[in-house]
DNA sequence: CATGAATGAGGGTTCATTCAT
DNA sequence: GATGAATGAACCCTCATTCAT
């Protein structure tokens, strides 16, 4: 090799930086000065691996969103449905548990403080709740779901996932597995009782 | 005596703009410039009624939150409590639904972007979940809420109705009454039919 | 007067600073910081008074070729030519002598250095050399200029002045004269004597 | 023995790439990160062969100065001197219209825009003026030039020629020719006839 | 009360130059 | 010699906030 070898390795810093940085400050106060200086470079390295501020952010949201979609199973008609939907509630919540903070971050980043991210954050959720969605309609023709306006429900099953995430104090395998009992519970039968 | 003084005016016509703007721009591009100029009055004139920028977006966040309180009925449980639930969904839809952008903004804030915004925003959501916990607790005193963890199933419940508003294209009359109906059945029996 | 009065004064003084560093550092190695210092303001106020760095120069040029232009006077054929021209002439290089630096400055900026100018600059010089031309071919009608292209002519004639006063280590009175002088002649017999 | 050297060859093409990027992107916009891609080596080679960014600007202005001390002969005073000014004046312009781009680029380059060229350049000119005032005043010694100071009689001529080819959109065979004979006759004879 | 000119800290981005390999 | 990753000084521009009038 006849130069210094590219370095992921520094990348790979930059990234973990950020994400310490984004979770602490918020994107508006994080300063790639900040970033570089905890990855140990020098600021003008940062824009050898990133194109710019935002990117860095794009990034560690695309990669929470695959391993979140890594992690899924396609549904199998002909095997346990409710074994596979408390799977895949288990597995999600196993990938945001993995980093608390940055899943709240990308969680709770919506549309409102930055028209800069609206695109990649409505992407993202667009995607999911479409996929969810389609998944739903599926699984009202095989009368697993109950009839209903499935875009709706979706977002009532992605909105009550999120919102548990983002308040939790911490996602320890016991909690973990709190949410995804009750969850699945939820989304069989809800809660209230009135009758 | 004079009539209303000039000073409410300015306020209301600040408040108005600084809606305007932020739903526009959003929170960090927002200039106090802008919201001044489209008040109609000059920059400076901004701080005589807002300490500062964040001051006229808690007010509005906190706006919000107390048309909501105030069309929320406390619960009777010595009437109709489906009919109550559902009144209390509808009510609280109809006030987001009354500025559904302004909703959507303050519903899509949480943590993240900005620090600064933690606090007002958390502030909001810890009231709103912890107000709900405690009639889900009363609830399941009254057996009409299923047993579990009351601060996950407020989440649940606040998630789902967030998520649902936050993908909304517009909330019209109709949609708004599907929003409810479904929201209803949801809350009373899940979606998921497994067995 | 219910506010600070607009200031007249600070745009002069940061157009006079600026005309100082730019003559002394060159446009790219002009700082705002620099220029607003010397102009004793803060930085923030030259964004109130110019819109980018590249303003103030357009000012700059655009005032020099103003002067010029004003002083100048449009040929009368009725009168006498000679002092017509040795007065337009001898009125240009008045006005460039009232800021030798400045004049220099912008007579030596033409393409190259910087894209941003070609513009500024090209329009400055197209304008004068087609008035120019424009003039001369009149005077081939009126049988004052040798037949020949006009613009090759208007170019040898303004390179002629350009480069006399770029060349020039000063332009007090005499030497001015001298150059009105020589010029004239110049134009009017060329200096070669091969016959 | 080797064959040329692959050291001349990167040279070569660290200059050619330069002129192009140069006359496309001005002085200031060009970066070294292009003139090496250009030349087809790796940024770091640059230093190898120049000392700096303005060390191969430099060296193309030495060049194109160069190529005209080359092409200009010493007047003999013996010899037909109409011809030899007109070789002279159509020699220099043969070079400059050899690479048009480049030409107007160093021509255009004064004083003004960056302060570290006013050497290179101002040297440039002096050099030039100064040698065509020497030889104007052997000139007026032999009775072929007319009266009159030297110095701004040589500014006087090189601005005419720098002008015109400044502002020719091209310079081909007809074109050139032309020039040499405007010019020619504008020195011997000037173009207004005021009497 | 109202104004809006003035302020200046702050930060993203560029790019010539260096140097370990 | 050749490479290109790394560096960090440099600088323009923004905008929340202040305060003299």
């Amino acid at each position: 090799m006849t130069t210094r070898t590219p370095d992921r390795d520094k990348r790979a810093a930059l990234l973990r930086a950020a994400r310490d940085v984004l979770v602490e400050e918020g994107y508006h106060h994080a300063k790639i000065d900040e970033i570089a200086a905890r990855a140990g470079v020098a600021k003008g390295t940062y824009y050898l691996y990133f194109d710019d501020k935002r990117a860095i952010f794009a990034e560690l949201v695309d990669g929470l969103v695959g391993r979140i979609e890594a992690a899924i199973v396609r549904v199998d008609e002909t095997a346990d449905l409710g074994a596979q939907v408390r799977h895949n509630i288990r597995a999600t919540i196993a990938v945001l548990a993995e980093d608390l903070a940055l899943a709240r971050l990308v969680l709770g980043v919506t549309r409102g403080l930055d028209a800069a991210f609206t695109d990649t954050i409505t992407r993202l959720h667009v995607g999911v709740i479409t996929l969810l969605s389609r998944t739903l309609a599926d699984g009202q023709t095989l009368g697993v779901v109950a009839a209903g306006d499935t875009e709706l429900l979706a977002a009532f099953a992605i909105g009550a996932l999120k919102e548990a995430v983002l308040r939790s104090a911490e996602l320890g395998p016991a909690r973990r597995e709190q949410l995804v009992t009750e969850l699945a519970k939820f989304l069989e039968e809800g809660f209230l009782r009135l009758r």
